[in-house]
DNA sequence: TTGGGTGCAAATCTTTTGCAGGTGT
DNA sequence: ACACCTGCAAAAGATTTGCACCCAA
């Protein structure tokens, strides 16, 4: 078994995530973290946030159209994300645990981990919208429609 | 607005999906596909689903670490994903509906949808895991342990 | 006829990996 | 000294896209 040895990178880019609450790519942190570490390379953000993540220290958060995102929380929560500007925040006011253990009790085989997405528009954008629509009467979210065959 | 025309192909994936439960990818169909039609492109598979999935017509699933399914049921209803085979499979016993709602009502934005993805083994590994487990002792599934430093 | 659809291939984007040299223990 | 870790760059994997031709309406 591998023993782990301690990285000047790799307590970097653990602490950055620690300290921001935006929900970062790997990208979003390399920048970031390049900033101290001019030298760094994007290889090795991946490879020290994918050992973090096996280790159980941080989360990783796989989501539909977007690039991996990474959160120093590892408390069981879910997350939301906006369609409009990308955003993606926490959801922590909903009992996912009581969720998991409904799911489980139900099913044969062992769930060890759960992981819930919202999407939709998120509240500072809602509210912008509306403030949009009290003066033009559009609404700019409206999903594109499409005429269509039977498939 | 453009205009849907019908398409041999599209209708060939979309039954293809309809016609199968196990949460293909997009390669997975496009090779199932060039049984009827030898000359298909995986860039027009590809396409397809991306505009069923945006008709509404099927399901896009994204989840960590594997390419993306497609199902061609758009009932709302969970998955789950075995980390030993590799299957996903529906999880459909489970009140995800409820849980939206109760999201729903405390946030401020407007939630559209929901994903909820449940990773593990599955009834089959684990009838597996278990029956080796009688005869050798040793568990399989038993994550690797590393010697932790802080970070 | 016209504009959407297709096949093909190249491009893009994200993430992983091989390698040679650097560094923690 | 011995692994582990890093930077660099190339590779890999998934998905998208430009283009010329085809076909449904």
């Amino acid at each position: 078994m591998a023993a782990l040895k301690y990285s000047r990178q790799r307590e970097a880019i653990y602490n950055n995530l620690q300290h921001r609450k935006d929900h970062p790519t790997a990208d979003m942190i390399f920048v970031d973290i390049r900033k101290e570490f001019p030298n760094i390379s994007l290889g090795t953000v991946y490879r020290n946030l994918s050992l973090l993540s096996d280790l159980g220290k941080i989360q990783k958060l796989t989501a539909d159209g977007i690039a991996d995102r990474f959160d120093g929380n590892i408390l069981p929560h879910d997350h939301f994300i906006c369609r409009e500007c990308g955003a993606m925040m926490d959801m922590d006011f909903v009992d996912t645990e009581r969720f998991k253990e409904e799911a489980a009790s139900r099913f044969d085989g062992t769930i060890e981990r759960c992981s819930v997405i919202f999407y939709g528009i998120c509240p500072e954008c809602k509210r912008k919208a509306e403030a949009e629509r009290a003066q033009s009467g559009a609404n700019r979210f409206a999903k594109p429609v499409k005429i269509t065959p039977t498939v």
